[in-house]
RNA sequence: GGAGAGAUGCCUGAGUGGCCGAAAGGAACAGUUUGCUAAACUGUCGUACUGGUAACGGUACCGAGGGUUCGAAUCCCUCUCUCUCCGCCA
């Protein structure tokens, strides 16, 4: 959420940067709600001040009670009666305004940084920069969701999607043999990797409540996207951005501990309501996959920096995996509602020629630490952190552009850094 | 799932209707003393909203939400969570 006391000094910036985003009704928006904001502390002042008077009145009556005098105690019994009415219908009247306050707050997307291009979709986003060669493929190159079945064995493809979807539905895909284990070895070399940049691994939980998925943004805003189990109110998380950075809730951090670095693995589900076409075939977009989540609890005037470190820890991760890839700053429209500032980190997938997105990285700066009231007392005053977060990576399109990329005629070249985890140098 | 106990500040823990935003101890921080470490002593030591340039005030918060009362950490109700025992079980 925005801080209400910015928007107060900085309404016309407010409207601007809500703008830029594309969202609608910003300026009636913002007008609403300085109007409850304005309400609200009225109101409140009001309250205080009838509940001083009320307390007045209650500590003379203690005083008479005291001293015996029962005819006095009554009758000042009898004053406070229109001051509790009164203070009844102000905390009732305050209520209401929170409630609609915090409605309107809800729904007001976090503002872009400066360097944010303008645009409104995908095609407007920046090109950072392009690494790596677009390698040529052999004749009989295959796009993935042929390889795995190439290169499967007795018991089935490499990766099983019609299996999957016995089990549980469609994306949901088992993966056997070499599939399997190239997974669990991307997990362990992430995690690694991770752990030398000086991260903390943490396995949190995979489901989440509602609290928490208010905290980092998902809620309301995403309802959607999420698997629910209404049974238990829990939400299965879409990232491990969730639980990671919800330890952090009503947490007031010492700042002799900051930063914070944690790295996590987790699965993640998406529901991905409407999405769902011909341009999603094999591991382009599933329901559930898996993914090595980087999280960052920064001081405010280092949050930039620090985004700027992550988007490098990422590259590297690609620049091992020999992976041609491209940094892309996204344009405000195409921005996540929680974000100030996100680079999406493509892979090029050398069958399908496209582009496919496995990592992006953003600086929320203070929009979730106000939700999640996440704060440090930083030279004698009390503020809100920034917090960061970036794949590191999401295993399924790497996956899919290693399978396809590294393709020959003699079979699939395992990148030598997961040679070691994986325990095989070829798919073949 | 059954039975019982409990939830107070960073921690331990007192507090059964007004003198309690809350004792005491510990931790932490600052200072004094000490050659260093340790110890001792002194002081500081919650958060949010709000008024005020400030000094300094007001209000709320003792798991959450309701209720009783002039007045609630304290009494009543509901919920959540934790612990112990039993059952079940990875």
């Amino acid at each position: 959420m925005l801080q209400l006391p910015f928007i107060r000094d900085n309404k016309e910036a407010t409207i601007a940067g809500l703008g830029k985003r594309n969202f609608s009704g910003a300026e009636a928006s913002i007008d609403q709600v300085l109007t409850l904001d304005q309400q609200r502390r009225d109101t409140q002042r009001e309250l205080d001040d009838v509940l001083a008077q009320s307390n007045a009145k209650a500590g003379q009556i203690g005083a008479f009670m005291k001293a015996g005098d029962k005819t006095a105690a009554e009758g000042a019994k009898l004053e406070t009666a229109a001051l509790k009415v009164r203070s009844k219908e102000l905390a009732d009247s305050l209520r209401q305004i929170e409630v609609d306050l915090q409605a309107v707050l809800v729904t007001i997307p976090n503002l872009p940084h400066s360097s944010v291009p303008e645009g409104r979709s995908g095609d407007d986003n920046e090109v950072v920069l392009e690494h790596g060669e677009k390698p040529v493929l052999h004749d009989k190159a295959l796009p993935h969701w042929e390889l795995i079945k190439k290169y499967g064995s007795d018991a089935g493809p490499m990766i099983d999607f019609e299996l999957g979807v016995k089990i549980a539905g469609a994306g949901f895909p088992v993966y056997r043999g070499k599939g399997a284990r190239i997974q669990r070895a991307m997990i362990n070399f992430f995690l690694d990797e991770a752990m030398k940049a000086g991260y903390m691994e943490v396995q949190p939980p995979i489901v989440v409540n509602e609290d928490s998925g208010f905290g980092t943004g998902q809620l309301p805003d995403k309802e959607g996207q999420m698997y629910y189990m209404p049974e238990d109110k829990l939400y299965l998380i879409p990232t491990a951005e969730v639980p990671i950075t919800n330890i952090y809730r009503d947490v007031i951090l010492p700042e002799n501990q900051l930063p914070i670095k944690n790295v996590g693995y987790t699965p993640c589900f998406r529901r991905e309501a409407g999405s769902w076409g011909a341009h999603v075939r094999g591991l382009n977009r599933l329901h559930q996959f898996d993914k090595v989540e980087i999280v960052r609890i920064e001081k405010p005037e280092n949050s930039y920096a620090v985004l700027e470190e992550m988007s490098l820890h990422v590259q590297s991760l690609l620049q091992k995996l020999e992976l041609p890839y491209r940094v892309l700053r996204l344009c405000a429209g195409d921005m996540g509602f929680t974000s100030a500032l996100t680079y999406d980190m493509e892979v090029w997938s050398a069958a399908q020629q496209r582009w496919l997105e496995v990592s992006s990285v953003s600086n929320f700066e203070a929009y979730q630490a106000n939700r999640l009231k996440l704060r440090s007392k930083l030279a004698g005053k009390m503020q809100l952190l920034h917090t960061l977060n970036g794949s590191a990576l999401a295993l399924p399109r790497i996956l899919a552009a290693i399978l396809e990329n590294n393709q020959t005629p003699e079979g699939i070249r395992i990148p030598k850094v997961l040679v070691p985890y994986c325990g095989f140098d070829m798919i073949d």
